[in-house]
DNA sequence: TTGGTTTAATGTTAATTAAGGTTAAAAAGA
DNA sequence: TCTTTTTAACCTTAATTAACATTAAACCAA
C-alpha cells in the first residue's frame, strides 16, 4: 500500500521539521510548504491525501488557501491548526465539508487520530462536503447554512437576511428577479418600507461582492434585479 | 507530472524578468515575450497550457493579441494584466468570454490563483465562453445579460430599456419591424405616451452606434423601423 | 406635373418624476 | 453589550413627460 500523502503548510520552521519528521516516522508522507503563495502548484504536483494548514501564515491565511484548493479538489480533507486567539465562529465556519481543526499546541496523537479520522470518512464514502450546501459564486465560495462568504482575502460572516438574499440571487442568476418576489420571500410581503430595506441589503451584498469585478448585481428599473455571474 | 506551460507577454522587462523568476521556481515553465508582433509563432511552437498577456503593449495591445491566439486556440486560458487607470468598464467588457484579468500591481499569490483557476475551469470542461450572451453588432459588441455595449473607444453601461431594444432591433436586423410590436414588447401597449417614449429611446441608441458608420436605424414613417447592419 | 403647403409622424433635447442607492442613526433582538 | 434589522434622510440615476424642431408623405393649386 502507498504511503499516505500529507501536505503541510506551516511557518515556523522549528515546529514544522519536528512535526514533519514524527509523521514520517509514522510512514506517512509529507511535503511541507512554509510559504502559503506556494501551496497551490505544490498541491497540483502531490495531490495529497490530507491537507494540514496553519491559519496563521504570513502572507495569506489558511483558510484563504483552503477555499483555493477546495476550488481545485472539492473533497480532499483539510485539518486546520488554529492559535487559541482565533475566533471560534470563522473557524467553525471552515471546519465543515471535509475540513477539521486542531488548536495549537496540540500533541502528535492527535494530530494522527484526526488524520486517520478524515482518511476514513473519506473512504467509508461519507460525502465530504454537503456540496449543495456550497455554492462557487464567481472568485467566492458561500456556504449557505453557515451563511459565511469566503473570497481571496476576506472571509466575511453574513446575517441572515444578506445570506438568503445572496442565495435568492443566486438561485436565479443571470435571470430577471422581481423585487416583489424577493420581497415576498425574505419578509412575506411588499411593503412600502420593506422595499427601501431591500435597498440596504442590495447595497450590502454590493459591496462583500465587489472583490470579483465579473460580480454584477443589476438593477431593472421598476422591475427588479438581474445577478450576472459570468 | 509535467510542468505547467505559461506563456508571458510583457513589455516591462523588470517586471516581467521577476514573475517570471517567481514563476519558475513554482514550478512553472515560462516563456516570455516583450513584444506583441512575435507572439503567434511563439504559440504555435510552445503549446502553453495558459497565456498571461499585458493589455498595454507598445505596437499591438493584448486584446487583439488574444484575439488572435483565440482563432488558432479557441480553449487556451487566457489572463489579462491591465493597468489600474483602465475604466473598470472598459476591463469588463473586454474580459467576458472565458478569459479573466488582473489589475496591476498585482501579488505573485494572486497571479497564481488565477492561473491555477483557470486551469482548473478548463480541465472540467467549463465552457470558455458564454457566447451566446455576446452579439457582434458591426465593430461593437453587445454582452446582452451584462447590458454592456464596448466599442472601440467607449464601453457603455446600457440602461434596461435600451438594452432590450437594441436586442429587438438586432433580432430583427435587415427587416422591418413594426412599431407596434416594439411598444408591445417594451411597455405592454402602444399608447401615445410609450410611443414617444420610444422615440427618445431610438435617439440615444443611435448616438450610442455612430462610432460604426454602417450601423443605421432607419426610419419607415408610419410602419416602424429597419435596423441596418451590414 | 411640379413646386409649394399642410399635417401627422418622428427627432431631439431638456425638465420632471419616480425608483432606487447610500449612509447613518434608531430600534430591536440576543 | 453587541449585532442585526429597520427607519430615515439625502443623493443619484433611469424612465417618463413635455416642448419644440424636423422630416416626409399627402394634398393642392397653377
Amino acid at each position: 500500500m502507498n504511503k499516505t500523502k500529507v501536505l503541510y503548510v506551516e511557518d515556523e520552521l522549528f515546529l514544522g521539521k519536528i512535526v514533519k519528521e514524527s509523521l514520517e516516522s509514522r510512514h506517512y508522507e509529507v511535503v511541507m510548504e512554509s510559504d502559503g503563495t506556494n501551496v497551490l502548484p505544490v498541491f497540483r504536483q502531490l495531490n495529497p491525501d490530507v491537507c494540514v494548514l496553519d491559519v496563521m501564515l504570513p502572507h495569506k491565511d489558511g483558510f484563504t488557501i483552503a477555499s483555493e484548493i477546495r476550488e481545485l479538489n472539492p473533497t480532499v480533507p483539510i485539518i486546520f491548526l488554529t492559535a487559541k486567539t482565533q475566533t471560534d465562529d470563522l473557524v467553525k465556519g471552515f471546519s465543515i465539508g471535509g475540513n477539521d481543526y486542531i488548536r495549537k499546541p496540540f500533541s502528535m496523537e492527535e494530530l494522527i487520530v484526526r488524520i486517520e479520522n478524515a482518511l476514513r470518512i473519506r473512504q467509508q464514502g461519507v460525502p465530504v462536503t454537503n456540496a449543495k450546501d456550497i455554492l462557487q459564486i464567481g472568485k467566492y465560495s458561500f456556504h449557505v447554512t453557515r451563511q459565511v462568504l469566503s473570497g481571496y482575502h476576506e472571509v466575511r460572516k453574513l446575517s441572515f437576511r444578506e445570506s438568503e438574499l445572496l442565495k435568492i440571487l443566486y438561485e436565479n442568476r443571470d435571470r430577471i428577479i422581481d423585487r416583489k418576489d424577493i420581497l415576498n420571500l425574505l419578509w412575506g410581503n411588499d411593503s412600502f418600507f420593506n422595499s427601501r430595506n431591500l435597498d440596504v441589503y442590495i447595497t450590502k451584498l454590493r459591496s462583500y461582492l465587489k472583490e470579483d469585478d465579473l460580480l454584477e448585481i443589476i438593477t431593472i428599473k421598476g422591475v427588479g434585479y438581474r445577478f450576472v455571474t459570468g
